[in-house]
DNA sequence: CAAACCAGACCGACCGGTCTGTCTTCATGT
DNA sequence: ACATGAAGACAGACCGGTCGGTCTGGTTTG
């Protein structure tokens, strides 16, 4: 690993634990063990060090969350897969998240105070809702859920159940609090079916 | 008002905007119209002063979120009650929590850095949770809901839910998008009832 | 030799908290 | 009725420490 790399990956763990403004320049370096030389080398200042950390994390997002997918044949499946991968190989992943989900975290922190940098976050929020959305809507269109069901609502409550079992591992980061969330989505999906 | 009442009504709003570690002294000062003096004249440290915005948000938080609940008869209609209050008199409430539930915030940013000031909140949320799974119990043992339900992951959806809908609102402030969340949730509500 | 890389002193701004001093309030003694 | 002094309320200068960022200078690499 390049001490770029370095920086970014530790970059990724300090926010996701305390956020974009509560972590110092200084932390990152001890725990690196470079300077302010080393680091502003490569970064322009702390924001550029936060896309390049932004950037990283969805790219571990979408190998921890959509790996397998592709294989699933029902969308619905897809779904309840990838609610597997976000408790078993994204919030566990404490090596790079040891914080939890770093997406709400800086979301939380940043919405107020830096609005050019959390609009990021609600982006990828609304594509991640989207994307829920797309597959409910293929399974829809089969005609295998209900007739009454909202799609986009639905998407809403996944995604929202996703978001509140994150917030909650981030405060007592239970497990067992988490397979149950996750568990309770699962079963929710199969009383939407037909 | 006295001052006392300003500083705490004022750190409310800041705090639940940007949390406790990013909101200054000055800041609240400033806000207020006082000086060092006049705070620290009654609050002994920032610490106390968390404490005290923290006991009045609690008082606000159940003043708003349980006002109607005794008159309803039914459990379940009790929690839909609580949701709707959720998002009209609570989260809608600018005055006192301008940046969303402070609630949230704060366990977020404080879970890692001040953890005996996050276990405050952490407490809050197995007290709501814990609030909810009473109230479906009672409706369970009434046998108004399906026999396979268990109430405890019910509880666990219903609250990942509104903590759900409330990062949502804190990052977009759209009240379509929480009507959605409210409505999905009412409506899951509507599906476990026999 | 040039360019990239990195160490660390240094800067102004801001942080929470302390301290001194001023002004108001009010109980008390005469 | 009035003087007096203790106590509370508040303003603002000040302190040590930390923040993000700059700059200089030394070292390594091609």
């Amino acid at each position: 690993m390049t001490l770029k790399e370095k920086i970014i990956h530790e970059s990724l763990r300090q926010f996701s634990t305390k956020g974009f403004l509560s972590t110092s320049i200084t932390d990152i370096l001890e725990a690196v063990g470079t300077s302010k030389g080393g680091l502003y080398n490569h970064f322009k200042n702390k924001e550029a060090l936060f896309f390049a950390a932004l950037s990283e994390a969805r790219k571990i997002w979408r190998q921890r969350n959509l790996e397998g997918l592709k294989e699933l044949e029902r969308p619905i499946e897809k779904i309840k897969k990838l609610l597997e991968n976000y408790r078993d190989r994204y919030l566990a992943d404490s090596e790079n998240f040891p914080g939890g989900c770093i997406f709400v975290t800086l979301a939380v922190e940043l919405n107020d105070q830096r609005p050019h940098l959390a609009r990021e976050m609600n982006e990828g929020f609304l594509r991640f809702k989207g994307m829920l959305k797309r597959l409910l809507d293929q399974e829809k269109n089969a005609d295998n859920l209900k007739d009454e069901i909202d799609t986009q609502q639905v998407a809403e409550l996944i995604f929202s159940g996703i978001l509140g079992a994150s917030v909650m591992y981030i405060s007592d980061k239970s497990m067992v609090t988490l397979d149950r969330n996750i568990r309770s989505l699962t079963e929710y999906l199969d009383m939407i079916v037909k």
